[in-house]
DNA sequence: TTGTAAGCGTTATCAA
DNA sequence: TTGATAACGCTTACAA
């Protein structure tokens, strides 16, 4: 069923029709009404690409996120929903399960038109492309944004998260403190390994750098990190986790050799993700105001959708440290 | 930039550019070159919505997932994913949360043609208005279908399922077994409490009804209808939960209780999510064929694509009990 | 092999 | 208040 079609049946043109729908501009109550009959009587939906072809909107928004599909994720989603939808858009989820050939795919959708904006939680776009892009095309990252991109971003501060964390394991009496890392370099992993070797220093009990695993990001990288870290000559009292996955791997492995977490061992993990709390015993995390990030990169691609040159921001957001059981007070 | 100016900047028409970049029909080497030569130059790519308007196909299939962002909807995305590249479409998520509204804004682009097909791995809509939908647009269902909803399908049996999971639990010595449930009856819920009652009458261990807790499908449900289980009269030795989520509730309930899973209570929980192995106890569950899920259910979809007409399949691909330290052997 | 022009389904301008 | 029509950017008969 096409517009024309309805303007027979309820003879009249197809601009009164579309008028009706749209509720825009003068149409008689009477003739609104046959044509609002006609519609509702044929179920007619207007073609959705007709009218982006003409009105070059699509009203759609795309985000991309990464392959761990966890809560972290999904409260930023709530808060891109919320505020996109507040704004007439629909989101689309691009799981890119951070290959760059499946990002691709997905980009080629901003470029063609298929989406109005770009959100993007992940990239496998190096500064530069991700510059040339936002030149061009509506588009903001979240949570991570690699360094130098001049791209607006919302993000927390994570060097202050980390330094923060590994301050508290020094300050309830630590000294021989490891960092679990991811073996992916990105902006978030630097930042969060410099905050911590920094609280190292200026706390004055030091760090090697054996003091810091990389190890692939996920449980079974976590697990072989501490492994490695535990069967050192110098094992450590507390370690500080990339993330909370990574946490849970390495709780497992000291389960398995008979230490308990937060009483012969403390662990703080990062992102707090539902795991952390649903886990026994629960676990010490750095939050990130993941709502909040929604809604924040969501206002800065609607500037950016309203006037593409409008200046570039950063914006940094809070982030809390969030006590739990795998470490002692 | 559009198709005319390239054409004109490479003094040819707009068909022969539009032929060139499709490779589609008789174009000289030589015009063929210069075209591509300006089409790179100026990075130009083919607007999609004015390509969809003409072809009447977006290359898009939509996917909907419930609020439960986990391992196990990840793992059926990419067995969509896989098969729908091969296809020649690009899939894009929505993220329903279970709620109505949105789910409708996202049905919303399969009836204005913003996308060619939509697999549904959960939906709000009853039997009927699935039917009515499906028989004017491409669409299947995954994992969960309706009671009586005439739609093509693919699932477990997840009678069977439950029903061999509880049958374990007897045939290692368990006589008073209970059941965690989800409150939101669905199909799923309905066939493994069948399943669950079913085995308890065929081996003689019998149940009451007040064996099966409808609790909320968080960790939370899952705790307190443990609690509510262990302070019954009668608590039980074994519980089959609905989801892996529950159980987690559950062992966190039974770990505070002073009680050992796997040791002085047996735990079988649903779906194989990541934390069910990462968990500490490992949880024995029930897993579903995720990858395959996805993908049989995108040739479905591609059967309904090519034809709206063919015939509703219902298809039931094989679930397996994985044991792990939750339950004794 | 190449070009012309119709048409996909809308919205919006302009005239009536 | 309404209608005729151009335009959005593309693909594809059909003609040359």
């Amino acid at each position: 069923m096409k517009i024309a079609e309805i303007a027979k049946l309820a003879g009249v043109s197809v601009a009164t029709v579309s008028r009706t729908i749209n509720n825009r501009g003068k149409v008689s109550p009477e003739v609104q009404q046959r044509v609002m009959e006609i519609v509702e009587k044929y179920h007619y939906v207007p073609n959705a690409t007709g009218r982006s072809l003409r009105t070059s909107k699509t009203g759609m928004i795309l985000v991309s996120i990464p392959d761990v599909f966890n809560s972290f994720y999904f409260d930023i989603l709530q808060g891109i929903e919320k505020r996109t939808s507040e704004n007439g858009y629909n989101i689309i989820v691009a799981p890119t399960q951070g290959a760059r050939i499946i990002e691709d795919k997905y980009i080629s959708m901003l470029t063609t038109k298929q989406v109005d904006g770009f959100i993007a939680l992940n990239t496998c776009m190096n500064a530069e492309e991700l510059y040339t892009l936002s030149r061009n095309f509506p588009l903001v990252m979240a949570c991570e944004c690699p360094f130098g991109a001049n791209v607006s971003c919302v993000e927390i501060d994570n060097h202050a998260a980390a330094y923060e964390a590994v301050k508290y394991l020094i300050h309830v009496g630590h000294s021989q403190i490891s960092m679990i890392s991811s073996s992916l370099v990105c902006t978030s992993s630097i930042q969060r390994e410099k905050g911590f070797k920094d609280a190292c220093l200026d706390f004055q009990i030091g760090y090697q750098d054996t003091d810091i695993i990389h190890h692939l990001h996920n449980f079974e990288g976590g697990y072989e990190a501490c492994q490695m870290l535990m069967n050192s000559s110098k094992p450590p009292t507390a370690i500080f986790c990339y993330s909370d996955e990574m946490a849970v791997g390495a709780i497992r492995y000291i389960f398995e050799s008979g230490l308990i977490p937060g009483k012969d061992i403390d662990i703080i993990g990062f992102d707090n993700i539902d795991i952390s709390q649903m886990y026994t015993p629960s676990i010490s995390s750095v939050s990130q105001p993941c709502y909040d990030i929604g809604i924040t990169a969501t206002d800065l691609l609607m500037e950016k959708i309203k006037d593409l040159d409008s200046t570039v921001k950063k914006v940094i957001l809070p982030h809390r440290l969030i006590l739990r059981q795998t470490t002692k007070i």
